[in-house]
DNA sequence: CGAGATCTCGTTTTT
DNA sequence: CGAGATCTCG
């Protein structure tokens, strides 16, 4: 590793942030004033100062993040991306999964727990409901989402149940007993099967920090906390933190307030706010040069975070070159918007800019489906991020339960999930079948079992016996074949069940080759759950335009962003009623924004097709209140947005292409590139 | 008890 | 339109 001139790649702030040399410090600063270049730069400055990397933790909150933060430290020190590096890095869910698997025996954990996504969680609470509610009234009962809600929300913000229904859903209070009782049950059959959810992970490692005698432990297991996008920490993780600075202080967090955007999952503001206090010897610094964007987007960002009454407010400058105003396209529908972003992407693509560097972001992710079907029409690869993974696709979660089984054959979720996939067996039979087997020891002794079945029942249990057996037969390091024998056996159910198998079957082999490059099951798995890597090659997956939801775009940057679909039914979301929700959203548009470098389009559409015919769309909100200084507008964009500002509703010109979709269109009235004045360099 | 047929209703963000 | 809940029959 070459020296690095810390004080000439830093500005005097960064500088002082990366070099103070011991104690509690905070930086509180805006998007793109080099928050993250500072925590990086303070591991690789730290290092030159003999700590070791093992003795260094770097934490944030979401994978996307994680990733860009892990692979520019390893940039900066002249590692590869697939090179180790000793250092604790990554999300607080994956650090505390590699920690569990260590010190999980201290609190009865046992190091071949399984960890249950989402989907896998809802479906076991959905299962006990069931049980416990069903003595009530059939209709009005809460949803299996909503109670995993409450019980996740109560259990990231360190209160009750009865705080947690309080705080977001005061209208089911009348059945807490239930509640209680059910995540009662939901906890006991998780410690039963082995397994933890993604709450567990946390609330384990919070337990870890604070019992004897791991306290101790982790009082000094590391010497230099580090914490990126602070803001979004919620209170069981400041906790966690707290627990791991106090004895040394030897603290760095930064984040900006301004993007704090996962309120939802009990993130809290005050986190960051407080700090502070916390740590009282604490430095604050601030950053207020943005070294991201051109000055017309930053002038943009700051315009639509003023509006927030509840901020810090920062003064917060371009460093860079003018560069273009950023651009409002209005479009008569959901599929000419659609086709100018396409339009508009080709044009880019064909100026030189690389795909990696074109990003369209959106609030919810099936807002991106036109642009898909767009996209996949003109041949342009994309990169899809939010809404359903890879990983929680039905036929692999299928398939992973079946190694999770033999890693953990405890584990009821994974064989709620293999037992009904055979002829015969549905929930009493599972039931019955999942009940018999604490008996065993292992897996192995499965043949013992002797469950008294109807006769289609017993046919396929005494498949599923053979199925396992032979799996056994296979060496655990083996992942590939393991995974190829389970497709083998189940392929049969794929071709009867989906008439898309063959792309199933596909995915299935990607599965199988991804899962090739590893050799130990545990860390496979535990991978997979918290989806920590996501690139697994699906066709169109690779080297594409990124398309991302707006919380998954937290703090990464690209050349050109698109915003889309900003209507009033969209961004802030229909949902957010309250001054301090909308605020919330105002700040989601404020991250979209700051993600952009050079070249910045927003757009949304005046109507939009669904299945009970065409509705007409509003502006967002967001728009209208900005001075119309800061965008470049387009024809409709600005008759439709002062039409709003004036209070007026502006009705779209029907367009004749609506309803048929493969007629000849008239050909765009503007051309790409339109509104693009120069492309100098990127 | 399981499986296939029929009905209902719908907004969001992640680990 | 389509996922999930509910109904019905063998
Ligand atoms: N002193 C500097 N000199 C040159 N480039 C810098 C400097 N500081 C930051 N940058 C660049 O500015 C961009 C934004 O920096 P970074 O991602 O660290 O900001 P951030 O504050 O973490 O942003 P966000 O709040 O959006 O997460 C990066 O490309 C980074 O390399």
């Amino acid at each position: 590793m070459s020296k690095i001139d810390f004080a000439k790649v830093l500005n005097e702030e960064q500088y002082q942030a990366v070099t103070v040399k011991a104690g509690p410090c905070l930086v509180l600063a805006g998007a793109g004033s080099g928050k993250t270049r500072v925590l990086v730069h303070k591991v690789a400055w730290l290092i030159e100062q003999g700590v070791k990397p093992e003795k260094i933790l770097l934490l944030t909150f979401t994978n996307k993040a994680a990733n860009e933060m892990m692979s520019r430290t390893k940039a900066l020190l002249g590692l590869k991306d697939a090179d180790r590096l000793a250092l604790w890095g990554g999300t607080f869910h994956s650090v505390a999964n590699r920690l569990l698997r260590v010190y999980g025996r201290y609190l009865d954990i046992p190091n071949n727990f399984v960890i249950l996504d989402s989907d896998d969680s809802k479906s076991l609470l959905k299962k006990i409901s069931k049980n416990i509610l069903h003595s009530l009234d059939k209709k009005n009962n809460p949803s299996s989402s909503l109670i995993q809600e409450v019980i996740s929300f109560a259990t990231n913000s360190d209160i009750s149940l009865n705080e947690s229904l309080q705080i977001k859903f005061p209208e089911w209070l009348q059945i807490e007993e239930q509640i209680v009782k059910i995540a009662e049950m939901y906890k006991q059959q998780k410690q039963k099967s082995g397994t933890l959810d993604f709450d567990d992970l946390l609330q384990a490692w919070k337990k870890l920090t604070t019992t004897t005698p791991t306290d101790k432990i982790f009082a000094n297991l590391w010497e230099y906390i580090l914490v990126d996008e602070y803001q979004d920490t919620n209170t069981i993780q400041a906790e966690i933190i707290y627990n791991l600075a106090k004895a040394h202080q030897n603290i760095l967090v930064v984040g900006d307030d301004a993007q704090s955007i996962y309120s939802f999952r009990a993130a809290n503001i005050q986190n960051i706010l407080d700090f502070p206090k916390i740590f009282p010897k604490c430095q604050i610094i601030k950053l207020e040069k943005n070294y991201r964007s051109s000055p017309e987007i930053v002038s943009l960002a700051n315009a639509v975070i003023a509006d927030n009454v509840n901020q810090f407010a920062k003064n917060l400058q371009s460093v860079l070159n003018p560069g273009l105003k950023p651009e409002l396209i209005a479009e008569n529908n959901n599929f000419s918007e659609a086709k100018f972003l396409a339009d508009k992407i080709e044009y880019l693509l064909s100026m030189g800019l690389v795909p990696q560097e074109i990003a369209v972001l959106f609030r919810a992710s099936h807002h991106s489906q036109n642009l898909e079907i767009e996209l996949n029409k003109r041949g342009i690869n994309y990169e899809m991020r939010g809404g359903l993974k890879f990983f929680e696709r039905a036929h692999i979660k299928d398939v992973l339960a079946h190694l999770k089984v033999l890693f953990n054959f405890k584990d009821q979720s994974s064989w709620t999930r293999i037992l009904p996939l055979y002829e015969g067996i549905g929930d009493m039979t599972e039931g019955k079948i999942y009940s018999s087997l604490s008996q065993l020891d292992s897996l192995a002794d499965l043949n013992n079992l002797n469950i008294s079945l109807s006769a289609k029942a017993d046919i396929s249990w005494s498949q599923v016996k053979e199925n396992f057996n032979r799996l056994l037969n296979i060496s655990q390091e083996n992942l590939g074949e393991l995974i190829r024998l389970v497709m083998a056996q189940y392929n049969d159910y794929l071709m009867s069940q989906y008439t898309d198998y063959r792309q199933r079957q596909d995915d299935l082999e990607q599965l199988a080759i991804f899962a090739s490059a590893h050799s130990d099951l545990a860390e496979f798995l535990s991978e997979v759950s918290l989806q920590e890597k996501f690139s697994v090659g699906d066709d169109k997956n690779k080297a594409g335009v990124i398309l991302s939801t707006i919380h998954q775009a937290k703090g990464l940057e690209w050349q050109a962003v698109f915003l889309l679909n900003l209507t009033s039914r969209s961004l802030p979301h229909p949902l957010c009623q309250t001054e301090i929700e909308i605020e919330e959203e105002r700040r989601l548009f404020y991250v979209a924004v700051t993600r952009a470098k050079r070249y910045l389009y927003l757009s949304y559409p005046l109507s939009e097709f669904r299945y009970d015919g065409y509705k007409n769309l509003q502006p967002s909100i967001f728009l209208s209140n900005l001075d119309s200084n800061l965008l470049n507008y387009n024809h409709l964009a600005r008759s439709s947005v002062y039409a709003q500002s004036d209070g007026v509703e502006y009705v779209p010109e029907q367009n004749n292409d609506f309803y048929d979709e493969d007629k000849p269109k008239p050909k765009n009235k503007t051309k790409p590139g339109h509104f693009l004045p120069e492309i100098d360099e990127w």
